[in-house]
RNA sequence: GUGGUUGUAGCUCAGUUGGUUAGAGCGCUGGAUUGUGAUUCCAGAGGUCGCCGGUUCGAACCCGGUCUUCCACCCCA
């Protein structure tokens, strides 16, 4: 048979994973940093802790797993015969893979509460699925980065997870622009429109401004039933890019200028201190995911550097109030942040932005040129091993030329070739194969030189 | 989930209105070179033309289905 995997996953190559671990590490030290702890949880889920949680598409997007065993002959023969499909997944499947790290880590926190110290912090570095329709950069399968923060409502942490996040990308060298909203904002927004019933239309309607401009927001608005008068309202705050423009414009809505306070304080913060990138207030962010309450972040990259970069959020985040309520556990407020590894991975391969330390990760090839040699070069290679530099060892003698072409397809930085001679005298033969220059070392030179 | 798009050698791609034996570049293997890769020269291997079915004397090419890729919606990292 041909062999083939699922659709929207991925192998990858050696040289692909140092680059995606070169950047979970530096998300990891930056998480670590902060005072992030690593918590890990199954791949799956009941598949009642993820549905309702995401909204009807997202559950259309869940993975769910078969039940074992016969669990046909389990199901309801009326739903069966009807062929409803929603009836008898409940009936015939009882588990899922999870979709995003922040609801099971809200499953977790109620679980473990007795375990836990408040405020806690953790994060975590796992894959997770959706049954969406695969383009470039969205796939069925991929990695989250999250830090999270449950059992607090300090501003604090809005304004610590924008340094995290502007941290992370400054050291991946990626200049990217961090944008902030609030939901009271959008609700406030709301209310004062005449919409308060119908806030997620309007987000959804306002979200789309960069994309299909003002006139299409207001069609759009127009369509999701907003009246004349509404849509005017709605269309007076887009222009707007100043947090403290928007506050007149809110001052009847006593949500809305929370929602300013919030921001101002969080603006305030940050501003006290140095960060690398444009950190913005931005009215038109809406966010899908329903569970946020307050502060949301969306990070994209900044085409202003990094132009003709086409590539939607890397990275998000906000406030939720209350998620750990719907599994019994009240007054838990948390805030967490997301970054999307694959996203970041393609925009640093787009703009060549990986280091070059992630190419190869030998330090040093010996080559045996007779079968003593190579017994000799068994021995170096273990002794180098030990000491902690990466060695490797060709396994057999052949003609030099083909263990040469193994180095270089190896990207071996360096050759310790090893033959009668150098048995003999303990100097060894050491290409640089960048520049093909070689000299004679000792194997105290060669420790010495490796460090 | 809706509409569209893509698939030919390991990779990137040619392939005439349907016609005999499907090509190129790169890569790969061997040799020139029995102690030197990346550069040079020579030779060679490698293909169920995504898969299944149909039309036809004859299909890589036309038709249907399916899988996959990418794109636009939807939504999102």
């Amino acid at each position: 048979m041909k062999p083939s995997i699922p659709k929207g996953t991925r192998d990858f190559l050696p040289h692909e994973v140092r680059r995606r671990n070169y950047i979970f590490d530096v998300i990891r030290k930056h998480f670590r940093r902060f005072g992030y702890q690593p918590i890990e949880t199954p791949v799956m889920e009941n598949l009642s802790t993820l549905t309702g949680k995401y909204g009807e598409e997202g559950d259309k997007l869940l993975f769910k797993v078969l039940n074992n065993g016969d669990f046909l002959r389990k199901a309801n023969e009326q739903d069966l015969a009807n062929r409803d499909s929603n009836k008898v997944v409940s009936q015939i499947s009882k588990r899922g893979l999870r979709y995003d790290l922040t609801v099971p880590f809200a499953r977790y926190v109620v679980m473990h509460q007795n375990d836990l110290s408040f405020p806690f912090k953790r994060y975590a570095i796992m894959p997770v699925w959706r049954a969406d329709r695969p383009q470039k950069g969205r796939y069925q399968e991929f990695y989250q980065c999250d830090a999270d923060v449950v059992g607090s409502d300090s501003l604090l942490y809005e304004a610590e997870l924008t340094q995290l996040l502007d941290g992370v990308f400054a050291e991946l060298g990626l200049s990217v622009v961090i944008r902030l909203n609030n939901r009271k904002i959008l609700a406030g927004l709301a209310e004062i429109a005449g919409l308060g019933d119908r806030m997620m239309d309007m987000t959804i309607a306002i979200d789309k401004l960069d994309k299909i401009g003002a006139d299409g927001v207001r069609k759009e608005l127009e369509e999701r039933g907003a009246n004349a008068g509404a849509v005017d309202t709605v269309m007076q705050f887009l222009g707007v890019t100043d947090l403290e423009k928007v506050a007149p414009l809110l001052a009847d809505s006593p949500v809305g200028m929370q929602g300013i306070e919030e921001l101002r304080t969080v603006f305030d913060t940050v501003r006290q201190h140095t960060v690398s990138n444009r950190v913005e207030f931005d009215v038109t962010l809406a966010r899908g995911l329903n569970y946020y309450t307050g502060c949301i972040y969306e990070v994209a990259v900044d085409t202003d550097v990094h132009t003709d970069v086409k590539m939607g959020s890397i990275a998000g985040g906000g406030r939720y109030a209350d998620l750990t309520s719907i599994f019994g556990m009240k007054d838990t407020p948390g805030v967490g942040i997301s970054f999307g590894a694959e996203r970041i991975y393609d925009v640093l391969e787009e703009i060549d932005g990986f280091p070059a330390d992630t190419a190869q990760d030998l330090d040093v090839l010996v080559l045996g040129l007779d079968e003593d040699s190579l017994a000799h070069g068994f021995g170096l290679v273990t002794r180098l091993r030990r000491a902690g530099h990466h060695a490797d060892l060709y396994p057999k003698t052949t003609k030099l030329q083909k263990m040469m072409k193994y180095a270089d397809q190896r990207n071996a930085p360096r050759v310790l070739i090893i033959g009668s001679q150098e048995v003999a005298s303990g100097q060894y033969s050491l290409k640089t194969m960048a520049t093909g220059e070689q000299t004679k070392v000792s194997e105290a030179e060669l420790m010495a030189l490796l460090g």
